[in-house]
DNA sequence: ATGAAAGCGCTAACAG
DNA sequence: CTGTTAGCGCTTTCAT
């Protein structure tokens, strides 16, 4: 139980005015003596005082508190709720980190609701979500934006709800994977997609393959909405398409399920296979060879979101944004000229 | 401005009944005639009431809310907060994630007693934190544990206080390390240390001495508090001691580092060389070869850490426990037998 | 079984 | 310049 921290009641009695007075000069709003100020900042230091953010949030509606739905268990996402909480704790904000899914034992799985009504109950000032794969989209638009609570989507699109979205720009990522072949010659092309229904994977799916055929070039696709297996797609890719010399990736676990592909049909990269991911994972600079890849920069991501969030947050009402971080290429030795 | 959500006041005026019978029927305390209790819930139901935490929390003086003060930008501490969140959600707790420390451009540094202060400032009923290196721990002894707010210590000890501590068996780590060493014939052990003066570099060091000298074996020790440079740790090893034939990291980036020190000096790995990490983090599985080392299980100290912070809650005032999840070992293929 | 009222810690008018 | 007062949404006596 802890002990009740003191109060502005506590300061008052100490230095003998009334509680408005205190309230005024902790808040540097109104006018007071010199005098009586730093006798009450005097007691405040004493007192050890801290200010009641429950009882300030009750008040004025504002807690200063952002909901973040965003799983922490991975590399990408926690990036990205690293960027969130330096830009949030920047400007005396904080996260309230939450996440629905299925939990490691001994755990239960948790439902998106229940999370979200948890930051609802707790009265935060925003939320800032990764939509899930599934059609979640209305309870965020049934419980947080028609109450009015400021919604930004990352790294997905919420496809049913107005609001405001930062992400990497995925079309840009695919087009660079498939310049990159093509500049090294490559004509016959594979790609194993991720879920097609997400508005990342369709990106990088449809804009690899427009520039892919604005050059003229072959091109074969694998779909594996689950991400489980990318040595699976990728075989059946090359089974299919024999004559395939280059394949991007969805992402750099895919591109390590490829890698395993390779091995397994004595395909040799960057020799007789060059390969390209998405992401840029920590474990992408370690493989044998060295992915080239997509970087994403999550925590830049996280940031922008984050402030944009306080925009919302000081009031701004104008349009839903649109916001893109751009990518960045890093060409290691996944990939090799035509052979 | 989030509009204001409805309150007890309006469910009362559409159920036409007092506050306080609705506060009751809401609580499930107190006796409400089953009528009445109906035409309430129906009308909370309809107006989609959501308990206001903040003012139950200013009431009782418990926000169901625990501060977490571990970073989530490494791996091991992600997993601890995924086991941190999951437990305290199981229980219709919170966490309120915050951490110290530089942030990357464009933020700045945030202090530990910043932070604690944000917590406290939303009366958080506890603290979970893993200890920096410094000697920070004074700031939690002043500002919380003098407040009466439980702490709980994970990873690492929180040596100016009294409080719970959960961390992994880092003694005993240290010493399967060297017993594996031992049975594969190796008689010359390097051990390059991380920080001696942090609790868990300490013991994974004694430990393993300890080990080593009950056998009779040689030992040659490298510290390297900052952790940034194994590679330059372990060519120090080897060249101050090239009888070394097998090598203990107290962690998996030092060990990666030693993988690089051994490539530079014509040491294959594992024939000329076995290499023991610390950790298992992602890549350590990823390496080539594959890293063989003590499982650190981050999930679960978290889970334990919020579990014991739950009984803390709930008015336990026993003295301070110390918790310790047991590591396993992981043995492949960076050890063999000695050459 | 239900209502009225006090109070939690603080802010924001409104008086002096 | 400073004090008084009325809430904010809810819990908790105390009446009825």
């Amino acid at each position: 139980m802890p002990r009740p921290l003191p109060s502005l009641a506590d300061i008052a009695r100490h230095a003998g005015v009334a509680i408005s007075t205190v309230s005024r000069v902790l808040r540097g709003q109104g006018t007071v003596a010199p005098a009586t100020a730093r006798r009450i900042t005097a007691a405040a230091r004493r007192l050890r005082y801290r200010p009641n953010l429950l009882v300030q949030g009750m008040q004025t509606g504002r807690t200063r508190t952002i909901g973040v739905m965003v799983p922490v268990d991975d590399p990408f996402h926690a990036d990205m709720v690293c960027g969130i909480h330096d830009a949030l704790v920047a400007e005396d904000f904080c996260p309230l980190v939450l996440w629905s899914g299925p939990a490691r034992p001994p755990h239960r799985t948790v439902t998106e609701l229940e999370q979200l009504h948890r930051m609802i109950d707790r009265r935060v000032d925003g939320i800032i979500l990764r939509p899930v794969i599934d059609d979640a989209d209305d309870v965020y638009f049934h419980e947080a934006i028609e109450r009015d609570l400021p919604v930004i989507a990352v790294d997905r699109v919420l496809t049913n709800a107005q609001v405001d979205f930062v992400g990497c720009d995925d079309a840009d990522g695919g087009r660079l994977a498939a310049e990159h072949f093509l500049a090294l010659g490559h004509r016959h092309l594979g790609h194993v997609a991720g879920a097609l229904f997400t508005s990342t994977g369709r990106q990088r799916h449809d804009a690899f393959l427009a520039a892919a055929a604005a050059a003229g070039a072959a091109c074969q696709v694998a779909e594996d909405p689950t991400f489980s297996d990318g040595e699976q797609q990728a075989c059946q890719l090359l089974a299919a398409a024999p004559r395939i010399t280059a394949m991007f990736c969805a992402n750099d676990l895919l591109a390590a399920g490829a890698y395993r592909a390779a091995a397994r049909l004595g395909r040799r990269i960057p020799a007789d296979l060059s390969i390209i991911g998405f992401g840029d994972l920590p474990l992408a600079a370690l493989m044998a060879p060295p992915l080239t890849t997509v970087q994403q920069h999550a925590y830049q991501i996280g940031s922008l979101a984050a402030r944009r969030m306080l925009v919302r947050c000081a009031g701004d009402r104008s349009a839903p944004q649109r916001l893109l971080v751009p990518v960045t290429f890093a060409p290691r030795a996944s990939t090799a000229r035509v052979p």
